[in-house]
DNA sequence: GAAGCATAATTGTATATACAACTAACATTC
DNA sequence: GAATGTTAGTTGTATATACAATTATGCTTC
C-alpha cells in the first residue's frame, strides 16, 4: 500500500495521519471490553487520576481543544460516568462511581493496545518511536 | 503541555494521534492559498498524477478507507475538480482542466507546509522522523 | 445459462475533532 | 462603582474519517 510514487511517505502530514488512523482503529478494538471509544476511556483515566480538574487542564493534558473536552465530558456526564461542579467562572470535574470501578479494566485494555502494537514494532523501537513522535508534537505545537 | 503524568507521552496511540492533529491544523493553513483542505488537495494531486485512477487504486495510495475516497471523491466532482467514468464494475477517476491548472499552486503549498515542519524539526530529524512513522504505518497496517 | 460467489463502489449513519462566535464570571482602572 | 478588558467554558456548525449494509457488476461452475 501507499508511497510506490516516492512522494507521499515523505509527507510528515500524510505519514503522521496514516499512523494514526490506523492506531485509532486498533484502539477500538482494544477497547471495546470497556464499552468505550478510546477517546472517552482516555479521558476518563485522566479524571480519575486527577479529581477536580478543570476542562482547560484536561485540555493540556490531553492535547485537544477546549471545546472537544466539553463535548467528550457532556457525554461521560450524560452517561453517569463524570460530574460537573461550577466554581466562579471555573468548572471542576470529578469521577463517579461508576468511572472509577471501570478504571482497572481501562487500564488492561490500554495495556493490551500497548503490548499489540509493541509485538508488531518491537520493544524498543516503538518505545522510541513513541518518544520521537511525542517530541515532535511538543516542537510543532504553537 | 501535556504528560506530566509520565504515561500518556508513552503511548503510541496519544502521541501519533496529537501529532496528526497538529499537522492537521498546519495543513489547513498552509493550503489555505488553494481555497481547499489538505485532504482535497491530496486527492487531487493524487488524480492528477494518475489520471484514470479506480477508487480502489486512490484508496490504496492515500491509505484511506474506500467509503472516504468516494466521499472525497463526489465533492471534488460537484466542484468541477475531478469527473468520474463508469467502466463495467470500475470507475476511472479523471482531473478537470480545472484541477490540472491547480496543480502548481497544491505543489507549492504543499512544498511550503515540508518548509514549516523542516524548520521546526531540522531537516536530518523531520525526515527520518516521517520514515519512521511511515514504516511503522505500514508494519500495523492490518 | 442459471445459481451462487466475488469484487467495486456507494450510502446511511456514527465518531472524533476543531474553529469562530458567544456567554458568564471575574479583574482592572479611572 | 461603571466601563473595559480578560479568562473559562459552551454552542453552532463544519471537516475528516470509518464501518456495516447495500447495490451493481462480473466470474465460475455445473
Amino acid at each position: 500500500m501507499g508511497c510506490d510514487q516516492s512522494t507521499y511517505c515523505r509527507c510528515l502530514y500524510y505519514s503522521a495521519n496514516a499512523l494514526a488512523r490506523i492506531l485509532t482503529r486498533m484502539g477500538e478494538e482494544e477497547f471495546a471490553p470497556v464499552g468505550l471509544p478510546p477517546s472517552y476511556a482516555f479521558l476518563l483515566m485522566n479524571v480519575n487520576a486527577h479529581p477536580g480538574s478543570t476542562p482547560t487542564e484536561v485540555s493540556h493534558h490531553m492535547m485537544l481543544a477546549p471545546s472537544t473536552v466539553t463535548r467528550l465530558v457532556e457525554k461521560m456526564e450524560d452517561a453517569g460516568y463524570l460530574r460537573r461542579k461550577r466554581e466562579g467562572k471555573e468548572i471542576h470535574i470529578f469521577p463517579t462511581a461508576k468511572s472509577r470501578r471501570l478504571d482497572p479494566k481501562i487500564k488492561s485494555c490500554w495495556r493490551a493496545l500497548h503490548d499489540r502494537y509493541v509485538k508488531l514494532l518491537g520493544k524498543e523501537a516503538s518505545a522510541r518511536l513513541t518518544a520521537d513522535v511525542f517530541e515532535a508534537a511538543l516542537a510543532l505545537e504553537p
